[in-house]
DNA sequence: GATGTGAATTAT
DNA sequence: TAATTCACATCC
């Protein structure tokens, strides 16, 4: 009979093999939870992760607890490495239940993956040479990413004196202050307009818990705003360690930033929202910023919201959080309008500039136009714009058109027999890319040369219907003969570093007007730009997402904030939105620049739909060749939720295809669940995962489902 | 999910 | 007769 100590081991098994729980391991001596382990498993070996005593035994108890003569021992122990934190462990205990996850699946997926290749030799080597580097000093040499080698290591320039406070930001940073103190800090919503000096709130709070030897998080929502933001914290905190976070990190720099973090030698993460997971064993602070981006929401595996997980992270550890935008997210809005967050408002853009003002122009009282062959079009630029566009040119300032659609055109037609050019194995069409002649799925990435002819009748004309930011670009070159035209979207920044060098022309002045889809909205903090176009922003109002709104209205604040950056040029920036509904209620609160009104009116419309904040939402998809397969799995779900208890407070819709229903021959169908109290749909979600996971073998040819809570589009 | 088993089906 | 494919069982 073999001696020692059980151990339980979470390991990467998914929920529906059985082995949802940790895992029972005889181990030669007591193991810290959280000490990483390998273990065997079956005929493999595996990463693990030592897990304390679960509180309660998950509800479908796994298999009477096996003797102690069965259980296998840990192969290798990495003890050089000090455990995950206790307060790690119960973030991922609380994100695989939220989530409706397994634990293993959550909690090695949000390790580096170098970390599974390695045995104990290999960490203890990882190990050994970088906290030689730490000790070399070159405190911020190891933080950079590969797009950007030299910021700060070689030659450092003076910090410069950090710049005076406005009143307004001294009142957020009081107010920051107090919260530090508290024994449960509120989580503060920071709402301040663009350009108010979010981030020198952002870097004035780090100060304030680095001084007091505490590690401060910085979530922000896109690898492009990475750089940017690093070099902000580089400059202000030049004896500090920050590390970055991001998938566009190799192997090797993944693992050794995030052991930098775990063995507490970073004062500063700074990622995308992989990194709410970063083990911080001295957290004093969490800050999102752009908290209403929707890229904080994972959209594959466990589809955790890495804004609402720092908010839980931020409470368990009972530190502050700062929740940043200028278009806060309705749902972090209505909590701080019910004082459950703090608000707190930056009003005045740095230096006093106004913000641009906005100005609609009514599409409708143009006159058709003969464009080519075709039929009568409206142009793509209103005199009056384009007049802007023109004075802009002459005074040598930087304009920005924005068009949030990329390719030349969504759709080529033949005017003869009616093809369109609809992708094979998506229910969309396939974009006409000009530049390479092809045309393009962007759901499945099937690309084709484009057709010379109808590949239906032969017929020699086929055109591109409607207009994409390549054809955006091109029009602008015609009527704007001589302007220096840069394009920026995900076709034009898709090489290695070509992002930042066109962002770097913006910057040097060599582009008079930058063309772009919302990339160009997102953060850059372009100087000379005076001048925003939105070309055709109106079908996003009337979308069926009910978070489009909220989502456009983001958008157009945003790249209204591009203009006048700069103070000196402030008083003479515009944004022309050119529309189709000039009366709407959500340009009459972009015109004013008052998001509290859009808010208002929004909520009112949520609260008597139902729809969150003032509800809760879990959405079961379920994918099969054939749609019938999928929503008779979805049927069948229903018919085991109503059976559950409590099952009168949550209410299943029918399964309805979302708006893409066939991507890549694989035909989706979902199903909205709802309730009015969240505690109330979670305990629904966990009674239903059992029954869900039992169905499955009843529907062949079902390819997969996942249930994604509080999803962003239904 | 990964891996391995045996049986059923197909290729040569 | 060998080579695939597939359903199914196991993993502490």
């Amino acid at each position: 009979m073999t001696d020692g100590v059980r151990v339980r081991v979470v390991v990467e098994t998914p929920q529906h093999s059985g082995l949802a729980g940790p895992l029972d391991y005889l181990s030669e001596r007591p193991l810290t939870p959280g000490t990483l382990v390998r273990v065997p498993l079956g005929r493999r070996e595996v990463l693990g992760i030592v897990w304390h005593a679960m509180p309660a035994p998950p509800s479908s108890t796994p298999s009477a607890r096996l003797d102690n003569a069965a259980l296998r021992a840990p192969t290798a122990v990495f003890d050089m490495l000090p455990p995950l934190p206790a307060a790690w462990m119960v973030l991922a205990d609380f994100s695989a239940a939220y989530y409706q996850r397994g634990l293993g699946e959550l909690a090695l997926a949000v390790l580096p993956p170098e970390l599974r290749k390695l045995d104990a030799p290999g960490v203890a080597k990882r190990q050994a040479r970088l906290v030689k580097r730490l000790q070399r000093g070159t405190p911020m040499a190891i933080a950079r990413g590969p797009a950007n080698a030299s910021a700060t290591d070689a030659c450092a320039p003076p910090p410069a004196p950090p710049p005076a406070l406005q009143p307004d930001q001294q009142q957020a940073l009081a107010a920051f202050e107090r919260l530090v103190d508290e024994p449960h800090p509120k989580p503060m919503l920071l709402h301040g307009v663009t350009g108010s000096g979010k981030t020198e709130v952002y870097l004035r709070a780090t100060e304030q818990v680095l001084a007091r030897g505490r590690q401060a998080l910085v979530l922000v929502p896109e690898i492009n705003l990475t750089p940017q933001l690093e070099g902000r914290f580089a400059e202000r905190f030049p004896g500090r360690r920050l590390v970055a976070m991001h998938s566009a990190l190799t192997p090797a720099q993944r693992l050794s930033h995030w052991m930098t973090a775990l063995l507490g030698e970073a004062d500063i993460v700074l990622g995308t929202r992989l990194s709410v997971f970063a083990p911080l064993p001295r957290l004093g602070l969490v800050v999102v910023d752009e908290e209403h981006d929707p890229s904080y929401k994972q959209q594959e595996g466990a589809r955790y919201s890495a804004r609402d997980l720092a908010v839980y992270r931020a409470h368990l550890e009972r530190v502050p959080v700062i929740l940043g935008s200028a278009t806060p997210s309705l749902e972090s809005w209505q909590r701080a309008q019910e004082g459950r967050y703090l608000h707190v408002a930056l009003s005045q853009r740095v230096g006093g500039g106004p913000l641009p003002r906005v100005r609609l122009f009514d599409m409708g009282v143009l006159p058709r136009e003969k464009s080519g062959p075709g039929a009568a079009a409206t142009p793509v630029l209103a005199p009056l714009v384009l007049q802007s566009l023109r004075e802009r040119l002459e005074r040598g300032e930087q304009s920005l058109v924005f068009l949030n659609r990329r390719g030349y055109a969504p759709v080529l037609h033949c005017a003869d027999c009616g093809w369109k050019s609809g992708c094979p194995h998506c229910s969309a069409w396939r974009v006409f890319h000009k530049g390479e002649r092809s045309l393009r799925c962007h759901h499945c990435g099937f690309t084709e040369r484009v057709p010379r002819a109808c590949p239906d009748c032969g017929n020699l004309d086929i055109a591109p219907i409607g207009r994409g930011t390549e054809k955006l670009e091109e029009q602008l070159a015609e009527l704007l003969p001589g302007a220096r035209i840069a394009r920026l979207d995900a076709d034009s920044a898709r090489g290695k570093g070509q992002l930042e060098q066109r962002l770097a022309e913006v910057h040097a002045g060599d582009v008079d007007v930058l063309v772009g889809t919302q990339m160009v909205t997102k953060g850059h903090d372009f100087r000379r730009i005076t001048l925003v176009v939105a070309v055709n922003p109106d079908s996003a109002l009337f979308a069926s997402d009910f978070r489009a709104p909220e989502r456009l209205f983001a958008l157009l604040m945003q790249a209204a904030g591009r203009a006048g950056r700069d103070a000196e040029a402030a008083a003479r920036s515009e944004m022309w939105v050119q529309t189709w509904h000039p009366r709407h209620a959500l340009y009459a609160a972009l015109k004013t620049h008052d998001f509290a009104a859009f808010a208002h009116s929004q909520l009112a419309e949520r609260r008597s739909a139902g729809l969150p904040p003032y509800s809760h939402l879990a959405l079961l998809r379920a994918e099969a060749r054939d749609a019938a397969v999928a929503t008779a799995f979805l049927r069948a779900a229903a018919e085991a939720a109503a059976a559950l208890p409590g099952a009168d407070e949550v209410m299943v819709y029918p399964p309805v295809p979302p708006s893409v229903s066939k991507v890549a021959g694989i035909e989706r169908m979902q199903m909205l669940v709802e309730s009015a109290s969240r505690a109330r749909l979670q305990r629904l979600l966990a009674d239903w995962l059992p029954a869900l996971h039992g169905l499955r073998p009843r529907h062949k040819g079902l390819a997969r489902w996942a249930i994604d809570v509080d999803p962003l589009a239904i």
